[in-house]
DNA sequence: GCGATTTTGATATACGTCAATCATTTCTTG
DNA sequence: CAAGAAATGATTGACGTATATCAAAATCGC
């Protein structure tokens, strides 16, 4: 029983095929018994359109844009060979995938690259994001031209994008104070956070929910006022080293932050037990701490996960399609022992060049 | 720049349509050098095959099978939910997805399934395997009759299926044991064990992962025999009951296998302060535990996942493409902060009905 | 029941690939 | 160099949908 085609249904409402397709793409001008007609038929055969012949005959190409922060950050690195990735294997479905550099965290920058992108001629455009009211203007323009906009790992003013792909920064903060928590084991302790800045919103949401969990669940455990790092291993090295030798009674450290490499320097260097370390993001620097026993924790968003539903979910929306059944995507807890095989960290990229 | 077609490609190479086309879909009865020609237009002009033009023309549809242990398993439940939800969304691309209940663990079930399988047209099956020499020569039937085969959750002889989708059982115990291992915080402890039965290779796999963990990196830990459970509840329950009163020294406790809600019953009863608790599986006895502070650790395979997973590597395997880029499959680690928010679980199934 | 409007039917072409046919050319081999 | 084999060219009809055109029919307002 090979799947009825519109043939069929228009066949089995008693219209003609060109009416079936009139309200299959409702283009209009259908009498309303006629629409039921169809529909009824539709549901009685199970209809379901053929994809393959529909994107075939409306010559559909997949345009994508993705605006990712320039610079080399070991995270966006790995999005930007995620991306390249997927691409690569998707040409044969026609779409093809643009990378965008923007000046990191710049809502001028971000501004700017928006605006080119109204003049350019895309079918959907995923962006890491900035909440800023500048913003909207160029965004409404894209979408008023009918290009699909979802945000990427972090959020667009909301009402101006289609959909947002990332984890909730709160959710990551709380996890991450479970676990310290977890290993404190009831005695009390101290913990030092460190965040690369307060302008950051993602990196205020992980120490928001990190405080939360700690104050009503571990009330042993105190919560010292932030570092600023800058996301700057320097900083981090000098700031965890001066750290180590000066309050020996932190029990946890917890950087919400880039720049690990620094932190994890430091500690590399101290013989005595070190505190419980806790970071952000699986990259190269991470991994390897996590191997060597250095940090206990990491927290990551699993970019690669992320772009893959990016590329999916901008397709859908592209073709008004409903989505596929997607797992909620939750921060992931690493430990040494369930680390994924291939990193897709920037190891990788050292490799292939 | 429109993709170049197929014809481009034979105009490129200097041959006509019907010998580029016996190039791509090498067909035989062609020269050397104008396999050569045609590669190099294809390289050059960056042709890839249209695959909805191909689909269509090939009038492919791709029937799949999913061998299932039966009975109400919360976990193969969401299992199968998970297989009927991904089947529906891929209707418009032609997937039939028929599930196949086989007795739970039983070589002769599965081997007479398998058997029946040979029979059906079929392009592709996923199975919830056994280690076991009856099932190779039904499996090899089926590959020569160009089914594709891959094993899913439980690994089927290596040798005889083209894939194995599911974690590593070693894994997922070193990860849990490095959990309980965290929460001791150095103190000494001695962590219970349960299994389901010792002919489970997953659960011997578990607990194998587990107790080198333990030895290996927390020595001040003591694990004790495990407990047969036969991942009855019941059971579970009566034992852990026994256990908390005549046992107060151990510090946690870990199952490896299923029957949970027993052991959640068991905790909720006492009011002391309660071992660390790790368990497998989110569903939804374990994810309302978790929520209530009565278990502490979840350590889940992602079925969700898994599912979508072998829907993309049969099609894949099918299609004789190569695989889009796909992240490695690890345990997950839940905590009550970072649970999905749509559980799947069998909870769905009950509101759906 | 007239003209105007809306709705329907019939039909055609294109999309890029697959798969097949048949005639023709080129290459082997003795 | 002729006979046979191998390779190539030219062409065609699906596959199911999108989209367009034009004529015919049904419905409406008055």
């Amino acid at each position: 029983m090979p799947s009825p085609t519109l043939s069929d249904v228009a066949q089995a409402a008693g219209v003609s095929y060109a009416t079936a397709d009139r309200v299959i793409n409702n283009r209009g001008n259908v009498a309303a018994k006629s629409i039921a007609k169809v529909n009824e038929a539709v549901a009685a055969l199970g209809y379901v359109r053929n994809v393959a012949a529909a994107n075939l005959s409306r010559k559909r190409v997949y345009r994508l844009a993705f605006l990712i922060p320039k610079g080399s950050n070991a995270f966006f690195n790995r999005i930007r060979d995620q991306i390249a990735r997927v691409a690569d294997h998707q040409s044969a479905e026609r779409v093809t995938a643009e990378i965008i550099e923007v000046s990191a965290f710049a809502v001028a920058s971000l501004e700017d690259s928006l605006c080119e992108l109204v003049h350019q001629d895309l079918d959907g455009v995923a962006i890491v994001g900035l909440q800023s009211e500048r913003l909207e203007k160029p965004l409404a323009a894209l979408r008023e031209k009918g290009v699909a906009v979802i945000g990427l790992v972090s959020d667009l003013p909301q009402g101006f994008r289609s959909a947002y792909i990332g984890i909730d920064n709160i959710v990551a903060g709380r996890t991450a104070a479970r676990m310290v928590g977890m290993a404190h084991a009831d005695s009390a302790g101290v913990v030092q956070t460190f965040v690369g800045s307060t302008d950051a919103h993602d990196h205020v949401e992980r120490l928001q929910g990190f405080c939360e969990v700690i104050a009503k669940d571990y009330p042993q455990i105190t919560v010292r006022d932030p570092i600023m790092t800058k996301d700057d291993p320097a900083v981090l090295l000098a700031q965890t080293r001066a750290l180590l030798s000066q309050e020996p009674d932190t029990s946890a450290l917890y950087n919400v932050g880039a720049g690990n490499s620094g932190l994890v320097q430091a500690i590399g260097a101290i013989q005595s037990n070190r505190p419980f370390c806790v970071v952000h993001e699986l990259v190269a620097h991470s991994r390897k701490a996590l191997q060597e026993g250095l940090i206990d924790l990491v927290i990551d968003q699993r970019p690669d996960v992320e772009i893959s539903r990016a590329f999916t979910v901008l397709r859908a929306l592209i073709d008004e399609r409903d989505l596929p059944p997607l797992a909620d995507l939750m921060p992931t807890i690493y430990v040494q022992d369930n680390l994924p095989a291939d990193p897709l960290t920037d190891m990788m990229r050292a490799q292939a060049t």
